[in-house]
DNA sequence: TTACCTGCAAACTATTTGCAGTACT
DNA sequence: AGTACTGCAAATAGTTTGCAGGTAA
């Protein structure tokens, strides 16, 4: 994933502005701190990891309040969560960045991103023979990496 | 999803009798219990389901024993585990009913199998370009079914 | 000023674990 | 007979909620 150049960053910061504005909810530091956080990293993280961040930063935080703007920040598509089959969500920023899936190392836990447009394809082919509205989807695949240091190697 | 004729499912049974056998795992009336009422439905449920239906003929295994008897159903490729989502994991039977997606309706959670080739193409490939030893994957599509029924219909 | 928001801690939900007693093999 | 298994209840992990102040508009 791209880093964002600091008018890109800008300019993004303002559509979440611009999303509390419309929805008349306040525009409070916490809020803002959290999404810089977000938008300074360029990985996958989960909510707790997100909370460690802020605080080793001495940006203090609550764990309630990150959930409560990341939930915000998912509802304006400025982060997406993934269900990666571990019971804690994982998220990650989604500006300009809709479409890719990802490749799961289970022995390491390292996450590749992948994009295929064939996925399009069974998309609208499944939409029409099930007469669905499809939104989005979800495609993870498992398996083992073949890099000399991963742990517990298959 | 088929249903199986009592001869097949004495089949599948000794599946899991094998299994135990191979593993030295005892042979409990409580994980037989949970084979039959995993191979009696034909859906997706989550253990809580199960131990309700268990319930519910007045067969009393003890939840922890539900999850037990799942992950053993899981080792043995009886049952497959799925995250959909929602914290709670789904389950299903996958006896000879190896690769399908699934397609569900955010509005009514109502759950549809499909199944495209094109999907095993792109795991190849991408296993190719990042040398992977891709072992499974897991897609889903969200929508909105258009059913007249569905409750919340979008 | 007035709700909305925050931080804290307690509640919650799904799942796992420890332990004493039970029952496969 | 011996040890793995069961049921129960308590522990855990991730997330959500209730409430008493704090603060953006």
């Amino acid at each position: 994933m791209p880093q964002f150049l600091p008018e890109q960053l800008e300019d993004i910061r303002s559509v979440f502005s611009d999303f509390l504005k419309k929805k008349n909810l306040r525009q409070t530091p916490e809020r803002f701190k959290v999404f810089d956080e977000v938008y300074a990293s360029d990985d996958h993280f989960d909510a707790d990891e997100l909370f460690v961040r802020l605080k080793a930063k001495e940006i203090n935080v609550s764990r309630a309040t990150v959930y409560n703007s990341l939930e915000l920040l998912m509802e304006c598509n400025l982060v997406v969560r993934h269900q990666f089959g571990n019971k804690q969500a994982k998220y990650e920023r989604s500006f300009r960045y809709w479409q890719h899936d990802h490749l799961i190392c289970e022995d390491c836990n390292e996450i590749h991103e992948f994009c295929d447009p064939r996925i399009q394809a069974i998309q609208e082919m499944v939409s029409e023979i099930f007469e669905f509205e499809i939104t989005h989807h979800s495609l993870q695949m498992f398996g083992h990496c073949r890099r000399d240091n991963c742990p517990n190697r298959h």
